[in-house]
DNA sequence: CGCCACAAGATTGTTGAACAATCTGAAGAC
DNA sequence: GTCTTCAGATTGTTCAACAATCTTGTGGCG
């Protein structure tokens, strides 16, 4: 398994406080890049050494990363590259089937030229052929909806699914396009957004969604791979303190 | 300070996996208990030694507090226990604007028996003048609100932002009482949801939401003491890797 | 042949000590 | 009174070690 050649260079002129910090945006990159698969086994030693990090602050990193769930921490075993499975993609849209239509619906209201911008790229990127620059396009087209509530924690929510969204695709390269559908209707969004017409793509947005997570489930439970899990023996619990 | 009495004694015979998670859930209880006042300076030696662990398994577990915002982490200057302040407030109300009506009007439903329990519960402690009953009646009631979409990840994150909100009711302990108004509120709320009335629903959680950010922010403003943060110079950030 | 117990070997969990970098606070200079 | 400087304390990071647990391969046994 050649974990550590998917990690690539590194950047050797950065600059940061925390080196936790640091060893946290290196794996987040290179697990959002699919340079690292989900399911892959995340190794303390071989990771220290090739991060040229020791191994405390390597599990600092880890903290971080499994509060954000791209990473899953099985005690006395590991941590893993998430590898989100149905309920997990469920999950996912249970929170975007909340968090979008209200921002539509309730927002401010989301920054309609920046909309544009994006949906501008789609098509160019679906023009070209670029799956992965339509996958960021959408993404940013999502992110920008959940902005214009102006919450900081709600759009780092909505990051953090969309990473998770990325870990979905990751493990199923071998689908068909996704995202094809969805520039059109992104762009469909983005005029009853601009004409003010909140209700209707809340309402929109809602259905969109609910196909989206249908054909996602579909092909998942379809193509599903044997899930690649180490064994499936449950963990101990050890005790303390039990003078 | 008297920050290590405020521990008070410990669960000498939990049982758990990774340390690191038992002690920042004490901490997250001592912070919630307000043992741990805002703004309280949270030593790594000093705690350590009070928790019986080292250095570094109590920095894993500054990691997750800070993730969850219930703590705050100034390099080189140690952690503090969050100390909410206006910008935070409306941070809180932001989030709770979009999540609760969101939850009241497309979420599979709340769960009515649950919540007549609580808002039960919120008049017992109404009666009895507690007001730290009342204030988890309330917590409880949105929690169950938020229950209602079915999403683990939308809860967890309600329970951060109620977590900071009872910060906020910490750092104001001089403040007159704010629970008691919502008591009756909720009923009423309780029973749009219980009869379907979900839009009717949703358009009163946001005004709700709106007046108690006024008041708060009101409140917060008029009896807003010395913020007492440590010192203002801004710490610097060392460069690593630039050889 | 299949299955269970069992003993290495490897990996994670936690600790303690050490050192560098930075901040804090107080003494002293102007 | 304000600024500089210096010692002391605290945080950031690493290293090495050990305990606890998991993994793997081996051999015995039905």
């Amino acid at each position: 398994m050649p974990m550590n050649a998917a990690l690539g260079d590194l950047p050797t002129t950065a600059t940061h406080a925390h080196t936790g910090a640091w060893v946290a945006s290196v794996l987040r990159s290179r697990i959002a890049e699919g340079r690292l698969v989900p399911g892959t086994k995340l190794s303390e030693q071989s990771l220290s050494a090739t991060l040229g990090v020791s191994r405390n602050t390597l599990r600092e990193a880890f903290t971080v990363l499994d509060g954000e769930l791209i990473v899953t921490r099985i005690p006395n075993r590991g941590v893993f590259v998430a590898s989100p499975g149905p309920d997990e993609i469920r999950e996912i849209y249970n929170v975007r089937r909340i968090l979008e239509p209200a921002a539509a619906l309730w927002g401010p209201g989301p920054d309609i030229a920046e909309l544009r911008s994006v949906v501008a790229e789609a098509r160019g990127a679906l023009a070209r052929g670029s799956v992965p620059d339509m996958a960021a396009a959408n993404q940013r087209f999502h992110e920008a909806l959940i902005l214009g509530t102006g919450s900081t924690g709600l759009l780092e929510m909505m990051s953090r699914v969309l990473a998770q969204m990325r870990l979905v695709f990751h493990a199923m390269s071998n689908a068909p396009d996704f995202h094809s559908h969805y520039v059109e209707l992104n762009a469909e969004l983005l005029e009853l957004l601009a004409a003010g017409q909140r209700a209707e793509a809340a309402e929109r947005l809602r259905s969109y969604l609910d196909v989206a997570e249908s054909e996602l489930l579909a092909q998942f439970t379809g193509a599903a791979p044997a899930p690649a899990r180490a064994s499936n023996r449950t963990p101990r619990i050890h005790s303390r303190r039990d003078c």
